[in-house]
DNA sequence: ACGCGCATCCCTCCATCGGGTGACTGCCAG
DNA sequence: CTGGCAGTCACCCGATGGAGGGATGCGCGT
């Protein structure tokens, strides 16, 4: 398969919803005869767009309005199972890169990496490897262990966060208080929070909750 | 002062701690005689690029590690008062608006506007005006009623969110109880808060805790 | 000198919270 | 079909939280 890189450049699809990004992306590929940018848009245009060109690589951010990159993800992969996504974000600690990985992201590049570190991952994920720079496969190790709560036990912690007693918690999810107690209990137990307050900073940090 | 702008392109500084950011805005001026781009480089080295080049309009990107946006501008600001410096940033809804439009900013541009709203706002900030975007003007005004927390009770609440008890808040503060207690009551009537819980996901969600 | 905001401390009172224990249903996988 | 898990409900009890009330001192600006 490497021959081919030989033969005809990497075409790369670029889906983000800053202009700018996309034109320094652009910028990048400029006169590279290694890869060339087939194509650049927001979410929404992404399966669209990848069905079209059938991309060798796509860079995709995570952080979107309206269709999120991890949709976008999943609605790329469901059509081509083969195809290579390389997660372009923000911060290392994104709440969502476990799932973009789990979702069947094979690259990972931080926004703050040298073009070079992009390129490089461009290359990799190309030849079939996978790239996730190890800073950030270390933040992924320490979410690899996340408790997930239990659909129900999200929805009284939500209510929760917004300063609803557990009888008004009851009250709003048609179900006894002391059934709210034992949620709230387990929510404690798993997140190993030491209140209910504590708690909801947890779920916020690990994306669990979305203030 | 607009025919200076015929004599000598308008120089831009700008200032962001990712290379792709900067690519793209590189790009956006390249091959412009109106512009030119006589600096990039992420927060830390703000000021002294700025003091190097005195450029006539600095882009400044308010989330970045290490030496905040915000921190920059003041910096820069503090040096020369005449700055002309443009937020460029990410969320329209950035809880860092306010404070970076109270600490000398006269501009505000969003990283998903095109290029040529770039440019627009570069020539007006340039031409002594402030440009800051209708929807960005009504977050800000939003914020304007900030009730604002004593330093002593954003202590109490940033402990409150990590489970922390009253008496346990009082320890680590060295106050009593009681005091911790009323510090806590004042919060939550500032917030308009119904208990601790509420008080911490309003504050996370108006900047004044940083999960 | 006065007011005012901030911080400190004290008291009472009652609702709520969180831990412990136990038990019943429904469902799905082994 | 038997276990496990999610969800439901119940009761007890000690600790905590939040709403009242009132009080003192300190600094700051007018």
């Amino acid at each position: 398969m490497t021959l081919l890189q030989h033969n005809r450049p990497i075409s790369v699809l670029a889906v983000d919803d800053h202009p700018l990004i996309l034109e320094g992306i652009a910028a990048v590929f400029e006169g590279m005869s290694e890869m060339n940018l087939v194509g650049a848009c927001d979410g929404r245009q992404a399966l669209a767009l990848y069905q079209q060109h059938l991309p060798d690589v796509t860079l995709m951010d995570l952080q979107m309005p309206g269709v999120s990159g991890l949709e976008a993800i999943e609605l790329i992969r469901q059509y081509d199972p083969h195809a290579r996504i390389v997660v372009l974000t923000t911060y290392k600690g994104d709440v969502h890169a476990l799932r973009a990985i789990k979702a069947g992201a094979v690259g990972y590049v931080l926004k703050n990496m040298m073009r070079t570190d992009l390129l490089e991952t461009i290359r990799g994920v190309h030849a079939g490897h996978r790239r996730i720079p190890a800073e950030v496969a270390m933040e992924l190790a320490e979410y690899m262990s996340e408790v997930s709560l239990t659909p129900r036990e999200t929805e009284v912690l939500k209510l929760a966060a917004v300063g609803k007693s557990n009888k008004r918690i009851g009250a709003g999810l048609d179900i006894s208080e002391d059934t709210v107690k034992v949620h709230m209990k387990n929510i404690l137990a798993k997140l190993h929070a030491a209140d209910r307050t504590h708690a909801v900073t947890i779920a916020v940090r690990r994306g669990i909750l979305q203030f």
